[in-house]
RNA sequence: GCCCGCGUAGCUCAGGGGAUAGAGCAACCGCCUCCUAAGCGGUAGGUCGCAGGUUCGAAUCCUGCCGCGGGCGCCA
């Protein structure tokens, strides 16, 4: 039980006394810490449905609870607020169950589900750029925190390797490289397997590739044709997809090891190529889908929609499969084979339209069972004037530059520390390597995860102020006094009410943590996690300022900080763990 | 045209119908003989895009308008 639930059981208990429902109890941190530590405004909720005066709502409430000896005062302010506070005794006895505490106080979730987390997605032929950046760490704490509440949980990468793209490519190569056996129809392999087509070729072509099969039909059937071939399982395209995807593949997984990001799976859609046939045949035969000018769609639309949607295209007019049909069939996949319960597609907000598409087809077609999908969008990270994050020649900033560009800040300010002298350059390399990306990914996951945000990289190197760095900067405050009073065989001990005002501002704010940890989890949304442990290093560095610990004269006293600091750090370690932040030894 | 999202301090952003709307940066004033100053304290800065509505109470919910961004069958 958190103090929160205590607290509100408390209260709701008063307000049964009144005749009312429990549920007004609802307590919460209160926005006036002048009159109280915490507050209930179920008395002015009450009062309108009950008709009845809010004021004397809560004065029975009042004298219901204000004999509890957890707290200290109880009061009722304006229209009808209860203002709380809970005495030193009972926040330390908060205080020493949560560090008692394998899980500091979070429970585990009562059902759990498997939940499928579909994020990043890289694409062949594509070098990550800035755009995968909020995918991947959005979805990598998301895949933290499930699975820290309790949840089995799959991170899957969904690479994008099926395609019309694949087809460009092959037509792409075979302009290029005309001679090479995949093209032979009459040969059967094997295939040369270094081929020496990198991926700085792929990403110099496809651009070119693009404009032309949109400019020029001739370039457009011929690339639709490859896809279809390969679809179809033509030898030579295959072993050249193969080529393809192993290249680009081997630099995504650079950038997503450098970003500190794994995937449980590494699926593609080519993983469900073989359910994309029976799934078209098998819904048309069951009038689920039809043909509409030669193409097969799937009918989407409802009788509330403000605006009619268009239908899911599973298969175009040219006997080609698009990818959604393979998001479809990847449903079908995650529910009959992974089971998935919840499949949380964590992917630019901007195509909602589409996934929604491809939920309502997945539900028609009968593929999801009772699996919820859910799209986790999230807005678009722009440069300061406002438009898509360019870099300054006008091209795409790839994401091993952006972390490179950290990195190098992050490097820059450590050497102007007086610190810096002593460590090593291999460890200096180290801290700067840890500190650039919690620069990065803080930068991100603070902001609210559906609205776009600017990446200045000038203040994202700052590394000042509410930053990754400052969490990491209390993280090895904390690491160093900890150490310091062991070698000195020093332990922490039970909290000591009352404590010093910036100690129990601190400790208040740990015991928040299951309540912060269960509305990101509802919400989906880091930001509530990144907001929540700068308030953590932020009040531990005010304690940290007001009193000196390892200087501390009185022992118990001494001790009560040492165990307020375990806690604290225990606490800053989880959240930053489920924020795939690291924590430098020393910085 | 229709649909979706967003307009909050000079800048970047938080704000789950509640009290006096918050934070970081930038500005100004202080604090290192002391556990890491990538730190701490303080000052200043707002008709929450505009107009209505619902409510005891609206930045938050509803409607309209203005502005910005995005999307709208055979690309991903």
């Amino acid at each position: 039980m958190s103090l929160l639930s205590d607290l509100t059981s408390i209260v709701g208990a008063g307000f049964e006394t009144a005749g009312l429902d429990a549920s007004f109890g609802a307590v919460q941190v209160s926005d006036r810490p002048d009159l109280g530590q915490f507050q209930c405004n179920g008395a002015l909720a009450a009062a309108r449905s009950a008709g009845r005066d809010p004021r004397q709502i809560a004065r029975q409430v009042v004298t219901r609870i204000e004999g509890d000896h957890r707290l200290a005062s109880v009061s009722i302010a304006g229209p009808g607020f209860i203002n709380l506070t809970v005495t030193g005794r009972a926040l330390a006895d908060c205080g020493d169950a949560m560090a008692g505490d394998e899980r500091l106080g979070v429970p585990l979730v009562e059902h759990p589900l498997n939940v499928i987390v579909d994020y990043a997605g890289p694409n062949v032929a594509k070098a990550m750029h800035v755009g995968h950046l909020r995918a991947t760490i959005i979805g990598d704490t998301l895949k933290h925190l499930f699975r820290f509440a309790g949840h089995e949980v799959l991170g899957d990468a969904h690479f994008g390797d099926w395609g019309l793209q694949m087809g460009m490519l092959i037509v792409a190569t075979r302009r290029r490289h005309p001679d090479l056996a995949h093209f032979d129809e009459s040969y059967e392999g094997p295939y040369e397997e270094a081929l020496d087509i990198t991926l700085a070729d792929l990403q110099e072509w496809y651009p070119g590739m693009v404009r032309q099969v949109a400019d020029d039909e001739v370039v457009a059937a011929e690339a639709r044709r490859a896809t279809t071939d390969l679809q179809s399982g033509r030898p030579g395209y295959v072993a050249l997809w193969e080529h393809f995807v192993r290249v680009s593949r081997a630099s995504q997984e650079q950038d997503f090891s450098d970003l500190g990001v794994e995937f449980d799976l590494w699926y593609g859609e080519s993983t469900v190529r073989d359910l994309l046939r029976p799934l078209v045949d098998e819904t048309l035969a069951r009038g689920i889908a039809v043909r509409s000018d030669g193409a097969v769609v799937i009918e989407v639309s409802r009788p509330d929609d403000k605006a009619r949607m268009t239908p899911l295209v599973l298969e175009t007019s040219h006997g080609a499969f698009l990818y959604g049909t393979t998001d479809v069939a990847t449903v079908q996949m995650r529910v009959a084979e992974l089971r998935a319960d919840l499949i949380l597609y964590v992917v630019d907000a901007r195509q909602s339209y589409h996934l929604e598409q491809v939920f309502r087809a997945a539900r028609r077609a009968g593929v999801s069972g009772r699996a919820v999908m859910e799209h986790i969008g999230f807005g678009t990270m722009n440069a300061p004037d406002g438009t898509p994050f360019k870099t300054r020649e006008g091209g795409v900033l790839r994401l091993g530059d952006l972390i490179e560009m950290v990195t190098d800040a992050a490097a820059a300010r450590l050497e102007e520390s007086d610190l810096a002298a002593r460590y090593s350059g291999d460890e200096r390399a180290v801290i700067a390597r840890q500190v650039g990306i919690a620069a990065l990914k803080f930068g991100d996951l603070v902001n609210n995860r559906t609205s776009n945000y600017v990446f200045d990289v000038r203040r994202f190197t700052a590394l000042e102020g509410k930053t990754g760095p400052y969490l990491q900067m209390a993280a090895v405050r904390m690491d160093s006094i900890l150490a310091r009073a062991s070698g000195r065989g020093l332990a922490p001990g039970a909290v000591l009410p009352p404590g010093h005002e910036t100690e129990t501002r601190l400790v208040l704010r740990l015991l928040q943590l299951p309540e912060v940890i269960d509305r990101a989890m509802e919400l989906r949304a880091p930001n509530h996690l990144a907001e929540f442990a700068y308030e953590v290093a932020a009040d531990f560095s005010r304690f940290y300022e007001a009193c000196h610990i390892l200087t501390e004269p009185d022992p118990a006293v001494q001790s009560a900080w040492l165990g307020t600091v375990r806690t604290a750090r225990r606490v800053l370690e989880l959240l930053l763990d489920l924020l795939g932040i690291e924590v430098p030894a020393r910085m």
